[in-house]
DNA sequence: TTAAAATTTGTTATAATATAACACTATGTA
DNA sequence: TACATAGTGTTATATTATAACAAATTTTAA
């Protein structure tokens, strides 16, 4: 394929999952992924974890930590996946990404006690979503 | 055992995997705490993890989620896990809880744009501790 | 104090999540 | 071209976590 017109980046196997994981409403688990990627000639976990690596590193899916499961990236695309926060709902399991500037920033700059600086967080919280409020 | 004197409220094998864990410099995991206890009777890994999710939910240990392990709190004898932030070192793995009022009072009382308060949130920051730097 | 309730324990088996290792193919670059 | 880098396919296995059930212990409260 010519280079010039390359839209992406994504090798076939990524570029399968990522728009499995795109068009979900909810974070997938690998294991998921798996199944439902098997007519499409995946047919082995560490095609799927080889692929979701890769797409984390790139910032394009992230991991929800306390879920093993992975979601898309919803802001601006980002390159890296540096700063991420999330709000999840404990009821219904639904996982929202937050892109509030102002929380970033204090984050991104935060120093603890010792002076040390971070290159990387991710921050998660709990709580009820507005329907099962 | 006469309730006035107890001076806490752990079980048998609550009290053993606390121990390990509280005196422990580092993260430990599930099976890491099973083959250290089995000498103590603890011998399958149910057990153990019955143990932890109660350490858990009471706020003695808190669990490093992009880990899988498990630190004993240090701060402020927190009755439940509101409220925890973590420093990660990626080289060495070491982990620090970071207490730190202004930041918990920021994040405790964040409100997403949607106008949720949340519950409860965890906060993992990464990047290079001293000795690595 | 004693019976019911709640918690903790012990145990076996198995589910769910993730990686090692190796041979091979495809793609990008000099 | 030919070399390096990244991606693929595959089998096997390691690691993390829970289900399910029976029994013992501790707490509660009548």
């Amino acid at each position: 394929m010519n280079k010039m017109f390359k839209e992406n980046n994504l090798s076939k196997n990524q570029q399968i999952i990522f728009d499995l994981i795109n068009k979900s409403s909810e974070p997938l688990k690998a294991y998921t992924i798996l199944f439902n990627v098997q007519k499409r000639g995946i047919k082995a976990p560490p095609q799927v974890y080889r692929a979701l690596d890769k797409l984390v590193q790139t910032g394009k899916i992230h991991k929800i930590e306390s879920k093993n499961a992975f979601v898309a990236c919803r802001n601006t695309n980002c390159e890296m996946s540096k700063a991420t926060a999330f709000s999840i709902c404990e009821s219904c399991e639904m996982v929202d990404e937050i892109s509030d500037a102002k929380l970033n920033k204090y984050l991104s700059s935060f120093n603890d006690k010792k002076g040390t600086k971070y290159k990387r967080f991710n921050l998660e919280f709990f709580g009820l979503c507005k329907k099962c409020k």
